[in-house]
DNA sequence: TATTTTTGATTGACTGATCAATCAATAAAA
DNA sequence: TTTTATTGATTGATCAGTCAATCAAAAATA
């Protein structure tokens, strides 16, 4: 078994492992153990690529943060108009894998641990930095610079939001709804301004 | 010290501690050690009077949306037109306790913790439907029933998202802001309907 | 009133389980 | 032979939960 040029594969590997388990779990109360077996290696090789839990954990929603960044960047680049761009930063904060049950009681953990973990908070307000200046940059091109910074505020504010109520699995909401409400929200609030 | 009718001092007691010590410590993984000695009491009375840690958890839930609940029929008494009892739902949201970091951090840490504990769930999502049902009831005296459910669902949507991302402290939003922007989601959308 | 009994309140000490982290040992490539 | 990958076994710490013992108020009884 022992190849040489493991230590990518395996990281990688422990790292969708961190998720899928805390995702199921719905806690970042999860063990190394169960990690690590979800991972098919001992915990002990998880120590030994990352030193310690935390940092596995940190490195989980550093990488998950990233791939969701990916996407937001590709979903951009093909949209062309400032609007079509908004639909764009919306319609991939509700895609399929997202959306997700599982991934939403991961990120819902990931937000709980912020509160203690300062690296964690610190990837958290990034995540939401970029997700407002993309919605006011485009904003900006389609009204006042005062009104971009509160319709982004309550746009980001209500796709927040409709995560956390998702995490209740009561009354779920499907992700055409919640494209729509968030997509009404910005042409009302757009129409409103013109009238 | 051993005086009789204890109890409901003790258990009074221990439920605002646990509040204190979740809220501070940003998560539900504290111990009845924490818990009991913010109390002034031994950790084994906390056993003796709750049976377990997540009885504890529960009924400390169980408590604070009963206080909320109970402030929300206040306000709402006191409020006469559909359109006052809307913002009397809102106010009340943010109101000063409601919104400090300590209250949202506990809310969270609840939130996570209602992907394992159904009894949790079921209290949260009671309050969600709640909420939901007030908002509605309030905007079928000034719109359609099938618009009242949309608008109801965006801004409870966006009430639950101000909180989270209040928790983050970045770019922290002030307790007239999060109204105002909820109050405008409100007005906006039922002007629009009008016009 | 004085004395005994009962009962609720309370804790320190203990137990058993869990888990992160360590480490020495092994196996296979280079 | 040196280096990299990997694990089983172990350790030390933490914690929920238990229990037997104590203490003092209240109730019953003399």
């Amino acid at each position: 078994m022992p190849k040489v040029g493991m230590e990518p594969v395996r990281r990688k590997a422990l790292v969708d492992a961190a998720m899928r388990v805390i995702g199921d779990h719905g806690s970042l109360t999860v063990t190394m153990s169960e990690i690590a077996k979800q991972a098919g290696v001992s915990p002990a090789l998880a120590h030994h690529y990352f030193g310690s839990k935390e940092q596995l954990l940190i490195e989980t929603v550093r990488v998950h943060l990233q791939r969701l960044r990916d996407s937001v960047v590709t979903a951009l680049r093909e949209a062309k108009s400032p609007r079509d761009k908004l639909s764009a930063v919306i319609r991939v904060s509700f895609q399929a894998d997202q959306f997700a049950p599982e991934t939403i009681a991961a990120w819902l953990a990931f937000y709980a641990e912020a509160q203690r973990s300062e690296e964690t908070r610190r990837f958290l307000v990034i995540y939401a930095r970029r997700l407002h200046s993309n919605l006011v940059a485009n904003l900006k091109a389609l009204c006042l610079a005062g009104d971009a910074a509160r319709i982004a505020e309550g746009a980001a504010a209500m796709i927040d939001g409709l995560y956390i109520r998702q995490s209740l699995r009561s009354a779920p909401i499907s992700t055409e709804a919640s494209i729509a409400l968030t997509e009404d929200y910005l042409t009302t609030n757009l129409n409103a301004l013109k009238g």
